[in-house]
DNA sequence: CTGTCAGCCCCG
DNA sequence: GGGGCTGACAGA
């Protein structure tokens, strides 16, 4: 028998059950080629990415690659591909997608050749101009949204009908109709390829840093000149200037003609954000993130690929970015758990960025004024190196905190949801025209209704969790799968009026505001008042120029902001986080009262925060009021190792899910057999809890169990939890595998 | 003998 | 995921 050398080739194609590479001789072919291969005992043309090479023993059963499309992945990105699959615990196919342009993997670009389209749905008036009016008027009667779509294309001429879909609000069933009238005309045309039109940028100068800053940017340089992999985390209180320390040291690195990336929270990508980062590092800045269409971000990938972009700033999803030849990744508010993804793969762009700057030799930065629980225990280790910034820049004064005993309110007669001394120092901000920012970790109006006479509370009848009040349509609303009713104002089971509203919201509090402070404006930023992609940008344009008096908002408002004219901050509920059954309460609870307290006083007053709690005396809130991490971070540690939690070992949490309850339950005991005897064979010690019905044990009709497994998770471990769960399930069947989860449910 | 369909298996 | 193989069965 001779040997054939063989490329090792990765079936682009979901199915667990081609989760493996496929060995296919070849004439010629490159690690990172995008070719089409005979697959299946059709034969059919299927198209894959070769992995690497091999040698195999000559056979009948071998095949031979078709042919080669081009080069699409690099050596990196094929290394970091293999390294993903065991890291996530997830398929070949789940990394693929991540790496591969946006919109490839899905809809007409689906599959082979389907790479390098340009083109896009558009739309187009087709109608007589001296029927368009008679037209329009008869369908404003009888199909308002119709007629907006059609107002809108005659205004705006030819435009994608994603664009179209969004400015009318609405879905593509009413375009289609029109379509159907014959009305207008769908057809594909080739995107530009730079629909970024050449902004004004004004560029800023860095800059000079204080002795602290020049410390750090010193030390990142030195490794980024040295090609060195090291892991840094920048640790600087609020305002402290840790943007400008990592600023300096990617422009650095672009002087050298190397590249980097800079990854924010998603909701901090504001556009007043990426002007900073684009008047810093001028024009060869991509801005990357899932608020582009995929269009533009289609382009936007394009643009990074063809190389004449330095530097990519974006959410999580920009890791993948086909950006070579990095000199630094730098992640901002490191702590932040949007870099984790809920959905397959189920990555932490941290690790990411971690793996990517060890391919490329290049040092990570991790930056926040309140790392997580993880980061500062590595660096603790030695495991990262730790640059403190303990000053503010300029010395700005950190905020006075007022912790507010609520418990005394109540007994005092105040049931609103605002102290007496929170009220006195908004009025005192509205006199002279500063501004607040009043923050709530709920959204709608009450939580949840119930009969105070035989104590019935609307439930949905799918999810089994109550149904939350929503003032505006008076409706009831399932926070999990979206099911509505209508509000009741007689108990449905015992016929009593006597109904009670549970809980507070912003929608509340800004309504009591109004009535306390009927001369204020207010502004509301919560998940309900955000839905539209401008929105968000909307209220914060609007409340920046100086127009509201007050914004209330849930923790979206924590993050990046920073208005030199807000000088009060107020916390309503500060323990409304802190007792949640989940380990990272503390974390949170901690990061999120610091941060929104580091919000006030940035200009040239002294800031102020009000944090009111039940609890006053609690050492998250303590420390968090202090901004004392250190503190902070020597209770929270000691917690977290006597009861093992991460950073000590890792929790993995299993859920099968599907409508056949028996098919489920099969499934999941199956798995926590498998996990159980591998490990007992290997010997690795661990926890396994369950199998249970999950927390949420029903949603959208599908039946849920679960199982926790507590152990060190390290690349044996996640390997073989790979091989448990991805094997084929029955149809309907879904399991879901997350390692340290932000979410339990 | 042929057509059809569901269930199952496996893809180099 | 999906094409093809297989076995069962109906129609004539």
């Amino acid at each position: 028998m001779s040997l054939v050398k063989v490329a090792k080739v990765i079936i682009n194609n979901p199915s667990k059950a081609v989760d493996k590479c496929f060995d296919y001789m070849f004439d010629e072919a490159c690690i990172g080629d995008h070719v089409i291969v005979p697959f299946g005992r059709g034969n059919t043309k299927t198209d894959g990415v070769v992995i690497g090479f091999g040698e195999t023993e000559e056979s009948d059963k071998l095949k031979k690659i078709d042919c080669v499309l081009g080069r699409i992945l690099s050596q990196r990105d094929v290394n970091l591909l293999k390294w993903m699959r065991t890291r996530c615990v997830c398929t070949y196919y789940d990394c693929l997608k991540e790496l591969l342009p946006p919109g490839a993997m899905s809809g007409k670009n689906k599959g082979y050749g389907g790479f390098g389209d340009k083109l896009l749905k558009y739309a187009s008036l087709c109608l007589e101009p001296e029927l368009f009016d008679e037209v329009l008027s008869e369908l404003e009667k009888k199909a308002p949204a119709q007629a907006k779509v059609l107002d809108l294309l005659n205004q705006l001429g030819e435009i994608p009908v994603v664009h179209l879909g969004e400015l009318a609000m609405t879905t593509r069933g009413t375009i289609s109709a029109l379509k159907k009238k014959g009305y207008i005309n769908i057809f594909d045309k080739s995107v530009e390829r730079n629909p970024f039109s050449e902004e004004k940028i004004v560029t800023t100068q860095p800059l000079k840093p204080n002795a602290e800053q020049k410390n750090a940017i010193d030390y990142i340089n030195s490794k980024v000149d040295n090609n060195e992999f090291c892991g840094i985390l920048l640790r600087g209180i609020t305002g402290s200037g840790k943007t400008e320390v990592y600023l300096q040291a990617v422009a650095h690195a672009v002087e050298n003609n190397k590249k980097a990336i800079i990854l924010v929270p998603e909701i901090s990508l504001t556009p007043q954000m990426s002007e900073r980062f684009k008047s810093r590092l001028g024009k060869k800045v991509a801005v990357f993130h899932s608020g582009l269409s995929i269009g533009e971000r289609y382009d936007c990938w394009n643009k990074i690929k063809s190389g004449e972009i330095d530097v990519v700033v974006g959410a999580r999803s920009a890791i993948f970015t086909p950006i070579d030849n990095i000199g630094i990744i730098v992640i901002d508010e490191e702590h932040e758990n949007s870099y984790k993804s809920d959905m397959s793969p189920k990555y932490d762009a941290r690790e990411v960025a971690e793996e990517i700057c060890r391919l490329e030799n290049a040092p990570l930065v991790l930056a926040s004024a309140t790392p997580s629980m993880k980061s500062a225990y590595r660096a603790v280790k030695g495991d990262l190196q730790l640059l403190q910034i303990k000053n503010r820049y300029n010395n700005v004064e950190l905020p006075d905190v007022n912790i507010v005993d609520l418990r005394y309110e109540l007994s005092n007669g105040n049931k609103s949801f605002l102290s007496i001394a929170l009220q006195e120092e908004i009025r005192k901000n509205i006199e002279s025209g500063q501004q607040t920012i009043l923050f709530l970790n709920r959204r709608g109006f009450s939580t949840f209704v119930s009969c105070r006479s035989c104590g019935y509370a609307a439930m949905c009848p799918e999810c089994d969790i109550a149904l939350t009040y929503h003032k505006f349509n008076d409706t009831l609303v399932c926070h999990y799968c979206g099911y509505t009713i209508n509000n009741y104002s007689v108990c449905p089971k015992c016929k009593s009026s006597a109904i009670r509203y549970f809980g507070i919201g912003t929608q509340k509090v800004e309504e009591e505001l109004k009535k306390l402070f009927p001369t204020a404006s207010v502004i509301r930023m919560d998940n309900d008042t955000t839905r539209g992609k401008l929105a968000h940008h909307k209220i914060l344009k609007k409340f920046s120029e100086e127009k509201i008096d007050i914004l209330v908002g849930t923790q979206m408002i924590t993050k990046g902001l920073d208005f030199p004219n807000v000088s009060l901050v107020g916390v309503l509920a500060a323990d409304m986080m802190l007792y949640v059954d989940d380990y990272q309460a503390s974390e949170r609870t901690f990061q999120l009262i610091t941060q929104v307290c580091g919000r006030a006083g940035r200009g040239n007053t002294k800031g102020r925060a009000v944090i009111q709690t039940y609890s006053p005396d609690h050492w998250v809130i303590e420390c968090a009021s202090h901004q004392d991490f250190k503190e902070f971070y020597k209770k929270e540690i000691y917690l977290r190792k006597s009861m093992n939690y991460p950073p000590f070992g890792d929790i993995v949490n299993i859920i099968v899910s599907g409508q056949n309850g028996n098919d489920v339950k099969n499934t999941i005991s199956d798995i926590s057999r498998n996990i159980c005897s591998k490990f007992k064979d290997l010997g690795v010690e661990h926890t396994l809890l369950g199998p249970t019905p999950a927390p949420l044990s029903k949603i959208n009709n599908k039946f849920r169990w679960r199982v926790i497994l507590k152990c060190d998770a390290s690349e044996k471990e996640r390997e073989i939890l790979r091989e448990i769960v991805t094997v084929p399930q029955k149809v309907d069947v879904n399991v879901s595998l997350d390692i340290n989860p932000n979410n339990m449910m």
